[in-house]
DNA sequence: GGGAGAATCAACCCATCGATTGATGGTCCT
DNA sequence: AGGACCATCAATCGATGGGTTGATTCTCCC
């Protein structure tokens, strides 16, 4: 019997995750909490298996809580739940320690089969993951955007010319084009416009 | 008793909603779709009180499902699911028909008081939400975008030059200039850069 | 039947952008 | 000590963008 605890914010997703999983005569959820914290100390107390833990939540603590999580004795697996495959922090989760990650829209025998291989420590990723980490390994950081790249970025989404970005930033013009043709690289695109389309589809910028 | 369908893309969510809204002696779910396509589908054969839909589904049809599903006939009411209330397509999906708003991490509760205020044509909405709807109101029809303008956008977003723009759309580069003029007027910004940002950000167009 | 708005086109001009090549100093890791 | 990466700056050049003014056609609506 493999028990599990289920950290989401979302009581909708708590159910159906619940009624999904003790579907199963050998799964069995122990408990439940809306938080990173609440699920830390309930992962603490009740000493699951596994738990599935979401990455979106008000504080965004599903990464804080995974590492401090698999630092407990005995420490229980932690399998990610997200909703977008282009979510950022699954990397940092798996950094944490995180056995493994599942998209949201999975489909329950997914869902369980994941669970299973994750109780005795395999790793499961959705084959869109897989992909990326396998992209991401093969060509390093294709979008991993320098801090100064993404204040350029901030402010191209502005609109404003590359002077006064230059200006704002307290460089040269020069610096300015040059931090450009780096993020048109990385984003695989030749202007700016196209640039500042995928940065706020993607929210790699905030936007006013 | 209200028959409800709910349109979402996630299983789990499905049975979330499922089990928590049959817990209610007057609610009954009578049907789930995972997509756009599928929902009105099973709206016109279903003819539910109320649809429940999903904004974020592959494909992004939720707001192009809510407009076909109101005009059935008859036209049951839909009211938007969303993880987050800072979406784009919450304003779209409100312009496009819907009832009512809510988000994923709603309390049952609240949830059930919504549901039932909708079946009788009330508008449920996040308080972020209304403040929205009355800036816009505040503001009127400052970006009422016509459909030539927005094809224009939609190439605009790729990064490509006038020139090709007009080469796509089989006018002369005169015309889409004269066109990009009026949409900086009407978003309120003098380069394509920044009206771009804004229409991603308002999910004024389909990226991708 | 006239006015409003949408869509179309033209010609001009200067500012800005994007591409290219090349260079320097700093930090971090090995 | 050396390599990898980041941030900084320079100069040039052709292509593109944005502002302006003015015009024609069409449809929709009162």
């Amino acid at each position: 019997m493999i028990s599990i605890l289920i950290v989401d914010d979302h009581p909708v997703v708590r159910t159906g995750l619940r009624a999904v999983i003790e579907s199963q005569d050998d799964l069995t959820v122990v408990g439940e909490a809306s938080t990173g914290e609440e699920g830390v100390r309930r992962a603490a107390l009740d000493e699951p298996d596994l738990v599935l833990m979401d990455l979106q939540m008000p504080g965004g603590g599903g990464v804080v809580a995974t590492r401090q999580i698999i630092k407990l004795d005995p420490a229980p697996r932690v399998m990610i739940l997200t909703t977008y495959d282009t979510d950022a922090d699954v990397l940092a989760a798996l950094d944490a320690g995180a056995v493994g990650y599942l998209l949201k829209d999975a489909r329950p025998e997914v869902l369980f089969a994941s669970i299973r291989s994750a109780a005795v420590g395999d790793m499961t990723l959705a084959p869109t993951v897989a992909t990326k980490l396998v992209e991401r390994v093969g060509r390093p950081a294709r979008d991993a955007l320098t801090t100064r790249e993404l204040e350029v970025l901030e402010l191209l989404a502005e609109g404003i010319a590359n002077k006064e970005i230059a200006n704002q930033l307290v460089v040269s013009e020069a610096t300015v084009k040059t931090h450009l043709v780096h993020i048109f690289t990385k984003l695989d695109v030749d202007t700016r416009t196209a640039a500042v389309a995928i940065a706020v589809d993607r929210g790699l910028i905030r936007f006013r």
